[in-house]
DNA sequence: TCCGCCTCTAAGCGCTTGCTCACCCTCGTT
DNA sequence: AACGAGGGTGAGCAAGCGCTTAGAGGCGGA
């Protein structure tokens, strides 16, 4: 990870690695922009006024509005599969790294929810090969799962029949928080993971 | 049901209630592109080619195309509603019942997924009004599946800490459904029904 | 001081959008 | 045969879209 996505402080700062901060602040109003109205029905000129710039100067930075998509949606991406990765090599127990795992990327999914709602459901606005690209990454986001779940099986932790059709719904479920997440809502980012967290050791049939 | 819902085979047919038929055909073509492409990024152009009309025939059945969608949206929200009472008002136990709601709740979603995805995820293209009424719907199902969940507790079939959040939790993971359900894909719904009528029992903790 | 470079703006181009309007065609009724 | 009603069309309007271009302004190095 490269320092500028630190803060001196240690917390991370997201959208650190977009530069110059002119382009940065773009993204930013672009990701809430397409978080509160989706990507078709939000303006170049939207994007532009909330940055407080020209709708000229978003063409500066991006070649068009699809690439400012692209980049958001890959970036998320990457962060994802991170999470995801970083919960799968850690050294407990196959339930204790699958309750990791999801208690991350669900407390991800709630925190940065604006982020994620246009990572998540904004992929078919992409052109096909950056489409092709993220779809690829997602693969492997269901695969890191499914080496927890499978590793859980095999040393006799889990009791799943259809461990393919079971990964697919923890994700899903995850996943969709990101869609009813509210920051007014009576549950923080982390009592959702650590809920979820239960409820998909439940799902594999996890001895407690 | 009305009978304009069931053709003489019994079997029910989607959109019968629409009439005259010109305004069903420009529906089912509505809904087919919103699901493809997304509310904002149809054009009304697009829905009348697709029902093989002009352009104008579209304003002689709505008003807007933000009417088009409301219609979309609360003839399957009603249908929903009405999958999940049917199921909450069953006469077997709590876990049975659960299981059925769940199990016909993702068969819908499953099979009529491009109905599914309109009203399940282009909800916020609605006006203030119209979204208002959809909300107090979305309500009731959740009530409903709550509903089942407070029963099988209190008769002691259950075991769930938290019934709000586990509520929440078991309607979305099968809402999404809709959103990954491929039909080339390897499961029927009734597969998926199924398999996540067993993941959701395991998630309130009845004994099998 | 002057230059070249980069960022950003004002203006606007070509096109598409949701929607309208004047008119036509096809009916069942008289 | 004449009529009224209602579903349908071709053409097009005003507005808004993504994106481009000519040029202004600021800044570091010679």
């Amino acid at each position: 990870m490269s320092a500028a996505e630190e803060t001196p402080g240690g917390e991370d700062m997201p959208w650190g690695e977009v530069t110059p901060e002119a382009a940065r602040r773009l993204l930013v109003a672009a990701v809430e922009a397409f978080a509160e109205r989706g990507y078709h029905a939000t303006t170049t000129r939207d994007i532009a006024g909330r940055a407080g710039m020209s709708p000229a100067a978003l063409y500066i930075h991006y070649k068009t509005k699809e690439e400012l998509l692209h980049r958001i949606s890959r970036i998320g991406h990457d962060k994802a599969l991170e999470i995801l990765r970083a919960a799968a090599a850690g050294d407990g127990t196959a339930a204790e790294r699958l309750a990791d795992a999801v208690r991350s990327f669900v407390r991800w999914h709630a925190e940065r929810h604006t982020t994620a709602r246009v990572v998540q459901y904004e992929l078919d606005a992409l052109g096909p090969e950056h489409r092709a690209e993220i779809v690829e990454l997602r693969r492997r986001s269901d695969a890191t799962v499914r080496g927890i779940i499978d590793e859980g099986v095999a040393a006799g932790e889990f009791e799943v029949p259809d461990v393919a059709g079971t990964t697919v719904a923890v994700l899903s479920l995850c996943i969709d928080v990101s869609r009813w997440f509210n920051v007014q809502g009576r549950r923080s980012p982390d009592e959702v993971g650590a809920l979820y967290a239960d409820l998909v050791l439940r799902m594999v049939g996890a001895q407690k």
